[in-house]
DNA sequence: GTCTATAGGCAGATAGAC
DNA sequence: GTCTATCTGCCTATAGAC
């Protein structure tokens, strides 16, 4: 496989492989928080060459948004296109954010809401687009799972989305500086509990 | 009333000004998003004075997440003293971080968990304590919803601690590029609803 | 307590050789 | 595509006069 699309791949393009170390930097330090200097230095490249792969830093930042925001929608698909009980969707929607604390990292979108008004206005609007399409695809998954009677019924969708769009992202936030993944799935847990239709 | 306390009193000792600024610039750009310059400029004096007032950068961050925690350990208090009904209770804790999305802000120890990586020592210690001390809090007027047959009697109390808290800040969190209230507001409501006995 | 002046370092970014 | 060298500006922090 010559063309392998693995994420840490050591040989990959060197595009991809400054993308990957800058990607762990933004999901733990903030967008703030790391520079130029320290994906060189992981490298063994100059900062000139990264210069020329990504001219500014807004321009690898938005890539950066950009490509997480198209592994998210492929992701999405592949659970609509498995799962088959509104339940089993949410509960592998869950799953994706469990990856992520279990990586030590945040969700790069939670990461960049926090830093939001630093970040150049590309950046910004790809992040309210994150938001809106994961607020979306809950709510579809949420009005399914009423339909078929799995989910309560009480409420808005839009709300329910809401509410566990806000359980995940915040559960990964306070579960970030105690390193402790159940801090995160207790909470996902419950909140997934909470809609689960009550005999 | 000579010696006011109102958050932001024109004038306030210098040190309470310099809080005063700094607090909301951490709470909107995040600690690796503002400069003693920032601060200098927006109360008419120079970097030096502030560094008379606080001598490092991780003074002052320490400073305000202890008069955060401090305020809020207070505002706890109260509803405890006033308020008879753990929803009631629950309620109120909401209105708390309503009042910080209302004034375009975030949760300090929550944006500061986002950046927790890059901060100093001192700093991460004091957030984790704030997270612990809201969770213990929460967890104990779940328990009492409990015993008075308000709230939902399923899971462990703990965990919907966990739900409660991961809701607040993840909603104000995703809500903050929006400026959008009701993000937020929507979400709280519905993790609140979600935990009241249904007869 | 506030100021001027400045140190020393790191940030993002560019020019131009190879 | 990668390098060396450099620029400009901002950062935190300090020395010392008033």
């Amino acid at each position: 496989m010559p063309k392998s699309s693995s994420p840490a791949a050591a040989r990959a393009p060197t595009a991809t492989r400054i993308l990957d170390v800058a990607e762990r930097l933004l999901q733990t330090r903030g967008y703030n928080g790391f520079s130029y200097a320290d994906i060189a230095e992981e490298l063994g490249i100059t900062k000139a060459s990264l210069h020329h792969h990504f001219a500014t830093k807004a321009d690898l930042g938005s890539a950066l948004v950009r490509r997480y925001a198209e592994q998210f929608t492929v992701a999405l698909q592949a659970i609509d296109a498995s799962a088959p009980s509104a339940l089993g969707k949410l509960e592998r929607y869950v799953q994706l954010y469990e990856q992520v604390v279990r990586g030590e990292r945040l969700c790069l979108c939670g990461m960049l809401a926090a830093e939001y008004g630093t970040l150049p206005r590309p950046m910004q609007e790809q992040i309210r687009k994150f938001f809106d399409a994961n607020e979306t695809w809950l709510a579809a998954a949420i009005e399914q799972g009423r339909r078929t009677a799995e989910l309560r019924g009480r409420g808005a969708a839009t709300d329910l989305a809401r509410m566990l769009l806000g359980v995940l992202e915040g559960a990964m936030l306070v579960a970030h500086p105690f390193n402790d993944v159940r801090r995160f799935t207790s909470a996902a847990r419950a909140a997934l509990a909470g809609l689960v239709a009550t005999p």
